[in-house]
DNA sequence: AGCTATTTTGATGAAATTTACAGATTACAA
DNA sequence: TTGTAATCTGTAAATTTCATCAAAATAGCT
């Protein structure tokens, strides 16, 4: 995908308020979603997959700060913003702690809105690896295909990847001889970076290392605290 | 330094009023430096190595948007907060079209600014566009990649750096021949001048000295208590 | 169920940093 | 000059943080 439209899951429960924001974001180059309640939203939530999301709070059958608690349980990362005419600074904490990136009171500017979400999303880049056009690499001696999931080490039969394997191989080799910063293989990856993703990244850079050590040109170095580097010779 | 402390420039020419939030915020756990004005909100901020900046808009001699927007051009990434009486929408969006993280308008709940704060120093920030950034350097015989943190003295098997190491050499290199005062090494790279990160700062002198000796047109003088010197013929 | 892929644990050791210290050097005042 | 306090030097030890990898636990598929 070349322009990629961000996806923004609106709920709000005034019909009319709803529209005019959609309308509006629409017209500014966001896919937009509505939905009329927290029930609603959160079913649109778990089948679509969204870059924002705007709740509006105060709604009937599902408050706005329960979905939103619902959807960080789904999504610790997704940016969230609350809208609502409370502008009690209770209510406003109240968002923050559940997670929320912003709490909007309204009335509210509509182009500062803009603004936020431009910023939020820019920030946030880290949808998964993007299927680019490039699947064949070479590494030393061996073929990497990353779309068949194969390491062939010359004329040896191929050697299959895992999910996993394959990702991160193929992060490496897009960073060849350059730093893979643990931090952005996680994030790409495993979408999180905490104790036990980096763990479980150290096991895969060890099944690697052990498929490539058939070629002693070719070695995955680590810089500690910082990342690890695939080197080619 | 026991805990990790995130480190706030704020940026506020009303006395009262920013050794308030100062204090405020070093209640909370953040370790806080307070400038009286841009031009020496500029200053800390070139010496210092901060996780979020904090600008008040109206200020004498140099006003906080000009200030946020050259710390935008040193800095790309920083997260930065605009603070400002003034409520119009055209200067929240200019302050957005800066590259604000956001935008408060006075007075505001303390503890909403903390929420925000928190929110914006745990946002998992990571472009895979690394910060331009010059990282290849000559020493003398020595070719040195910070980025890689590797000191490769002429055709020799390149030296690991530690992260200390190699950021103390990068600050060096960038002054060389120049002094480099102490004060600026350890609140770049410590964040913190103190007794204790000064000794430790002379552990890695000696270490790089060691390293450096290889070519002896490349030493790291004293300079007796001001700070240090590369000097390369 | 049985197999495979993936995640989580945790033991172990390696690397990095801080702290401590003893012997040099320097600044500076008397 | 000389004495003394402050600062610097290099090394070693103690502490903390990080990486490695086997193995166990869990999830997911066929």
């Amino acid at each position: 995908m070349i322009t990629e439209q961000k996806k923004i899951l609106i709920v709000e429960d005034d019909f009319n308020f709803g529209n005019i924001l959609k309308d509006y974001l629409i017209l500014n180059d966001y896919f937009v979603v509505l939905a009329k309640n927290g029930i609603e939203g959160m079913e649109k939530f778990k089948n679509e997959n969204f870059d924002l999301c705007i709740l509006d709070v105060m709604m009937p059958f599902k408050d706005g700060f329960t979905l939103g608690k619902e959807i960080r349980e789904k999504s610790e990362n997704i940016p969230l913003f609350f809208l609502s005419a409370k502008t009690l600074k209770e209510d406003v904490l109240k968002g923050f702690r559940i997670g929320a990136d912003d709490y909007l009171t309204k009335p509210f500017d509509s182009e500062v809105l803009l603004a936020k979400i431009k910023v939020i999303l820019n920030r946030k880049n880290f949808s998964s690896i993007p299927e680019s056009d490039v699947y064949e690499f070479e590494i030393g001696k061996f073929k990497f295909n990353s779309r068949l999931r194969f390491l062939t080490y010359t004329d040896e039969k191929p050697i299959k990847l895992s999910p996993k394997e394959n990702q991160l191989l193929r992060l490496l080799v897009l960073h060849v001889n350059d730093l893979l910063p643990r931090e952005i293989a996680l994030n790409k990856i495993w979408r999180d970076d905490n104790y036990f993703t980096s763990r479980s990244m150290d096991v895969y850079i060890a099944k690697l290392r052990k498929y490539l050590k058939l070629d002693n040109g070719v070695e995955i170095l680590n810089i500690h605290g910082e990342g690890f580097r695939l080197v080619v010779n």
